[in-house]
DNA sequence: ATGGCCTTTATCAAAGGA
């Protein structure tokens, strides 16, 4: 099975270049972040077409999330967690016998800012809402765009600040907290090299330089560990025109 | 460098992203 996770950065910009990569990638699942689409406007169709059943949670201008899935997906509502408020940033659906958790963590702006508070938070109630899920099954998948490096590794060297935001020491803790729930960082079990990025700035030229970030991770629940085959990042779909800032990463188990 | 670039919108300037 191939899972797939994108920041796409407006699915409707992203549209064509999406199908395309669909067609020569055939992922049995997508999750996809930044939709910045409502649910009734979501080019669902598209994908029907291709043979993806399509479940999404958009709002206008901001977040929204989505996954496509060659097999059936059931959506899955989780009451009693806040951890939306008002954002779209959450979408979990099942898969045969898998959670699949696609995750929007808030972008925080900048350390100690409203924003920042707001990501810990958030992200401290998606710990929550792990842990309940945990108790229940075994098979968890945990992806999207966490908006954190979790090592000196995953960030470029020119940004050697401490306490930036995305490599701050208390992201860092939350995104390690929800490591201990037991779930494994993918990309990590294969690669352990550096400059491995899936995230960089449009405004410095960043790409053609490589000075990136690795914030967008598939998470897997201990149990799969040893079913992963390989985890990449595809780095393609950057280099084109009018390319989304973010890399999919590709997990096959 | 308070930069840059891309996307969206009760647009044509401002906000959010990271």
């Amino acid at each position: 099975m191939k899972i797939v996770t994108w920041n796409v950065n407006s699915i409707r910009v992203r549209l064509e270049q999406l199908t395309n990569w669909i067609k020569s990638t055939t992922p049995d699942v997508i999750a996809l972040q930044e939709t910045k689409c409502e649910d009734d406007k979501f080019p669902i169709d598209a994908f029907t077409t291709l043979g993806y059943q399509v479940i999404c949670s958009g709002q206008k201008t901001f977040n929204g999330v989505a996954i496509l899935s060659r097999l059936p997906i059931i959506k899955h509502v989780e009451s009693g967690y806040v951890i939306e408020h008002d954002h779209k940033r959450v979408l979990i659906g099942e898969v045969k016998d898998y959670l699949i958790v696609d995750v929007y963590v808030p972008n925080g702006q900048s350390v100690g800012s409203d924003k920042y508070q707001f990501k810990l938070e958030w992200l401290k109630e998606l710990k929550i809402l792990l842990q309940r899920l945990l108790q229940k099954n075994k098979k968890i998948i945990v992806l999207g765009d966490f908006n954190i490096a979790p090592e000196t590794i995953d960030h470029t060297s020119a940004n050697f600040i401490r306490d930036e935001i995305m490599i701050s020491d208390k992201e860092r803790q939350a995104f390690h907290e929800i490591l201990d729930l037991g779930f494994c960082d993918s990309f990590r079990f294969f690669d352990k090299e550096p400059k491995k990025y899936t995230w960089w700035d449009y405004r410095i030229r960043a790409f053609e330089k490589n000075l990136g970030y690795r914030i967008d991770h598939i998470l897997v629940s201990d149990v799969l560990k040893d079913q992963c085959k390989s985890c990449v990042i595809d780095t393609s779909l950057r280099g084109l025109e009018k390319p989304s800032d973010h890399a999919p990463v590709i997990l096959e188990l």
